[in-house]
DNA sequence: AATAAATACCTTGTAATACGATGCATATAT
DNA sequence: ATATATGCATCGTATTACAAGGTATTTATT
């Protein structure tokens, strides 16, 4: 990721978890996508993400198969149910504790 | 902090200066003072926060000095003019950061 | 009076996370 | 011919957080 590196922390699992709650994908896509999707605020380190995904789908949160498209051997995810409801949690965390991120940054505000 | 552990990094010495940018507080009452403010989503560790004190006063961002008040000697930190400078740059950081992510999790509901 | 809980400071060791660097290989554009 | 893009991956390092532990005083409880 770009900006401070000690923000980025955390999120790393839950964004590719929702890029692949949409459609499979396969890892240089992800970082594509990550990148289009938050308007490339953030760009994802193959050093980050090929750990990530290996970890989620060692925990059966993803699943991986090979296609070949193009003479291209690629390797896509597919997110289980599993992975579909840790994705709800950290949803979930992670809005409340913006929220009271938020809260901290506008008390000091006023 | 409470929650998964994962999601919290990065933002603690933002949280601490936010706090202190308001009055003078030692580390105990920032402590409380976080609680309060986040309304208990959290609750710093103190083997988290005084290491972030001590780094951000080697940096010049906070002043450090003691008070006596009921018979209890407390360390109050002070945020200078750089430590001000470095809270508005983290803000900023992290609503920029905090945007893309909600971007990134709202085009997965679509 | 004795004990527990709160207040207040701190350090050390461990775990988790991210990333830069690097390596390999193929395809496409210049 | 060469550079860039595509595509997989690992390794070593740095950063960050925290649980656990330590010291000491004060206040509340029994």
């Amino acid at each position: 990721m770009k900006l401070s590196r000690e923000l980025v922390k955390g999120t790393s699992a839950m964004l590719v978890l929702s890029v692949l709650s949409q459609k499979d994908l396969y890892g240089y896509m992800i970082i594509r996508e990550l990148e289009l999707r938050s308007e490339t605020v953030f760009s994802m380190n193959e050093g980050t993400l090929y750990p990530v995904l290996h970890a989620l789908e060692a925990e059966r949160f993803l699943e991986a198969y090979w296609e070949e498209h193009d003479g291209r051997k690629r390797k896509y995810y597919h997110i289980t149910k599993k992975g579909q409801k840790l994705l709800a949690e950290k949803k979930e965390e992670w809005q409340v504790y913006a929220e009271a991120v938020a809260r901290v940054l506008n008390c000091a505000e006023a």
